[in-house]
DNA sequence: TTTGGTTGTTCATACGTATGCACAACTATT
DNA sequence: AATAGTTGTGCATACGTATGAACAACCAAA
C-alpha cells in the first residue's frame, strides 16, 4: 500500500554500483561498461525503478512538459486541433500540459502560473498575452510558439494558417464560379484568424470592384457557431440583391446558415447560391452540408508547431521562425468546381 | 535572459527572514505574524516570486497533475466530454495532463510511465487497463477514477453513466409512440458504454417479444461514426418488415443514417420511423437532424469525476465509490414526444 | 620505467521546497 | 515572582536525481 518507489539508490545497493552509474546507465552518452549497464538494468527491472520526474525536473531546470494554451473547445476545430498537437507532442516524447483560458480576462495570470512548472515549451493557439509575458517566458528559456495570432513576431516562434490567402482564395472560387454579389460572414468579436480571411477576401477583390463587375461586403454574426449562422440567415437572404456567393470564415457558421436556408429558400435558389466555408472540420463534409470550403490542414499544421518547438529547444538562440501554412481549397456541392478547370 | 528564477532563498534575504518563514508565509495555516507575512509578500511580489513545482513535488510526495487517461478523440462525444473534465479540474485547482492512447496496445506500458510524475490522480476515460496497473496506481497511492467502464471495481472509483437504463429509455419511448418493429444499432467493436446500452435496450423489450408484440433485433456496424451510420443504412432498410423504430447507441451513427435515409427513401417514409440516438452531442441538435436522443450529461459527469477524486484525495482508505448517473430523454423530431404524456 | 591517454566508477554537491524540532519572546495564570 | 502555555521564527534535514571532479585501473607509446 505505501510502499516506497524504488529510488536510483536502491537499484544502486542492489546492483552493488554507486547512484551514480545507475544513472549514467539511463544516460545513452555515457561512458558504462556494457557488463555494469546489464547488471543496472536488472536491477531496476527487479525493482520497478522508475526515475522520479520531479527529482529529474530540479536538476536539469526543465520538465518534460508542454503547456497547449487553448479556449473555446466547444469550437470543434479548435478542440481537433487541440487533439493533434496533443498526439504530436505525445510523439516526441514529451507530455501534454492542458490549459484553457476561456471565460478569463486575466490570461497573463495564467500564463504566469506556468513558468513555476519549468516547461519545456508553451504552445499558445488562442488568448492574446500580453507582450510581458512573453517575454517572461523568453527570460526563463522558456520557448514560446504562437499558432494563429501575430503578437511578439519578434520574441517568439509562429506557425499560422496563411488565413489572408484563404480568403483570396475564396473570392477567386467565387469569380470562376461567375459569382460577382459578394458576402464574407464572420464573428463580430475579432479573432485573428477570422479578420485576416475576411481582409484578404475583401482585398482581392478590391480591383474587381472598381470596375463594377463586382459587388462585396461585409456581415457579421453573433458568434463563431453553428447557432449564429442559423440566426443570420434571415438577414442575408433579405439583402437587396440577394448575394449568390456566401464565404464563412468558420465552417459551422455556414452550416447554421444552410440549415436555416433550406428552410426559407426553395431548392433551386438556394443551389444557385455559392458557399464557402472554413477549415474543414468533420461536419463540412457530411451529406446535410457538402460543404465547399479551405481546408486548414489541422495535422500538418500540429506537425509544424511541434517541430518548431523542437528546433527551438535545439537552438535556443537562432531568430524566431514564422511559418504560414497554405489552406487548400475542397470542392464539394455548395459551390462545385467550374468545369472548364 | 538567463536570470535565474527567484527561490524562497532570494525572498527571505530580502525580507530579512529566513527561507522557512518565506514557505510558511505561503501555508495560510502556519503561524505567522501578520507583519512578517505582509514583508515577506511584498518581497516575494519585488523578485516575482514563484513556487517551483518540482521542488514542491519532491517534498510533498505529489504533484499537483491529474491524468486524464482517453482516446479517440475524433469522437465528438469525449472531445467534448475531455474538455468538461480539464475545465473542473482546473476549477479546484490542479493541472491536466492529458494522455492519448489511440492505437496502442500498450495502455499498460503508457499507463506505467505515469506513476513517475506523483500525480495527484489518474482519470480513465477510455481504454482498459489491466487490474496490475490498476493496483500499482493504488499501491502508489495515486487515486484512480474510471468512467463508463466496469473493471477493477474492487480498487478504484468509478462514475458512469447509467448506460443499461438509457437504451430500457429509449425502448420505452418507442413502445408509448406505438413503435414495435425496433432495432438497435451499435459498432462491432465492442465499447463497454454501446453494449450496456444495447443490453439494455434489449432487456427491456424481453417480455413483450415473449408476448409477440414487439420485434427487435440488433445490427452492428463498421465503427462508431458517422460515416459507418451512412454505410449500415442501405442493410437497415432492406430489412424484410422494415424497422419503425432504431435505437443507434451514438449520435454519429444515427445522424449518419439520416443522411443516408433522406436519399433512399420518401420524406414520408422516413418519417415514419422512430429515430433515438444517444449522448446528445451538439450535432444532434442542428436542424438537418435534430435528433431526439438520450443526453449523457457531460457537466454533471465531469464534476461528479473531480468531486470523487477530491472525495479520495480526503479519505484515501474509505472503501471505492460507484455512481450512476441518469441519462434524460431529449426529444426533438426524429421521434417525436407521445401526446397523451 | 616513465609518461600520457583512455575507460569506468565513485564522491560530493546542487537543485528549491516543506517541516519536525528547538528555542526565544511574550502572555496569562497561580 | 515563578510557572505554564502560546506565538513566531530559525536550524537542519530530506526528497531523488544529474553531473563535475577526482581517482583507480589499464593500456600504449616512448
Amino acid at each position: 500500500m505505501n510502499k516506497r518507489n524504488a529510488t536510483s539508490a536502491d537499484v544502486a545497493i542492489l546492483a552493488g554500483v554507486s547512484q551514480s552509474t545507475v544513472s549514467r546507465s539511463f544516460d545513452p552518452n555515457s561512458r558504462i561498461s556494457e557488463s555494469t549497464r546489464q547488471r543496472v538494468f536488472a536491477a531496476a527491472e527487479q525493482l520497478g525503478y522508475q526515475v522520479n520526474k520531479a527529482a529529474q525536473t530540479m536538476i536539469k531546470q526543465r520538465s518534460d512538459l508542454v503547456g497547449l494554451v487553448t479556449a473555446g473547445l466547444e469550437d470543434p476545430f479548435r478542440s481537433e486541433f487541440l487533439h493533434k498537437l496533443i498526439i504530436e507532442v505525445q510523439n516526441c516524447g514529451l507530455r501534454p500540459m492542458v490549459m484553457d483560458v476561456s471565460n478569463r480576462q486575466t490570461i497573463d495570470e495564467d500564463l504566469q502560473g506556468l513558468i513555476q512548472y519549468q516547461l519545456s515549451g508553451v504552445i499558445i493557439t488562442s488568448g492574446t498575452p500580453s507582450e510581458n509575458i512573453g517575454k517572461a517566458f523568453i527570460k526563463h528559456g522558456t520557448p514560446v510558439v504562437l499558432v494563429n495570432r501575430t503578437e511578439h513576431s519578434d520574441e517568439a516562434d509562429i506557425v499560422n494558417l496563411d488565413n489572408e490567402n484563404a480568403g483570396a482564395m475564396a473570392a477567386e472560387a467565387f469569380l470562376k464560379s461567375g459569382k460577382t454579389n459578394l458576402v464574407v460572414v464572420r464573428a463580430k468579436s475579432p479573432s485573428f484568424s477570422s479578420v485576416m480571411r475576411a481582409k484578404g477576401f475583401l482585398n482581392y477583390l478590391h480591383p474587381y470592384l472598381d470596375k463594377g463587375i463586382v459587388q462585396a461586403s461585409e456581415v457579421f454574426c453573433e458568434a463563431g457557431n453553428y447557432e449564429s449562422g442559423y440566426q443570420i440567415a434571415t438577414q442575408i437572404l433579405a439583402l437587396k440583391n440577394r448575394p449568390d456567393g456566401l464565404f464563412f470564415c468558420m465552417d459551422h457558421i455556414a452550416c447554421g446558415f444552410l440549415d436555416a436556408a433550406k428552410k426559407q429558400l426553395s431548392t433551386s435558389d438556394l443551389l444557385s447560391i455559392g458557399v464557402i466555408g472554413c477549415d474543414d472540420v468533420a461536419l463540412a463534409s457530411y451529406k446535410s452540408y457538402d460543404l465547399t470550403t479551405l481546408r486548414q490542414p489541422s495535422t500538418t499544421m500540429a506537425k509544424a508547431v511541434v517541430q518548431t518547438l523542437l528546433n527551438r529547444l535545439k537552438l535556443p538562440l537562432s531568430p524566431p521562425s514564422k511559418q504560414a501554412i497554405a489552406a487548400k481549397l475542397i470542392y464539394r456541392s455548395t459551390l462545385t468546381k467550374p468545369s472548364r478547370y
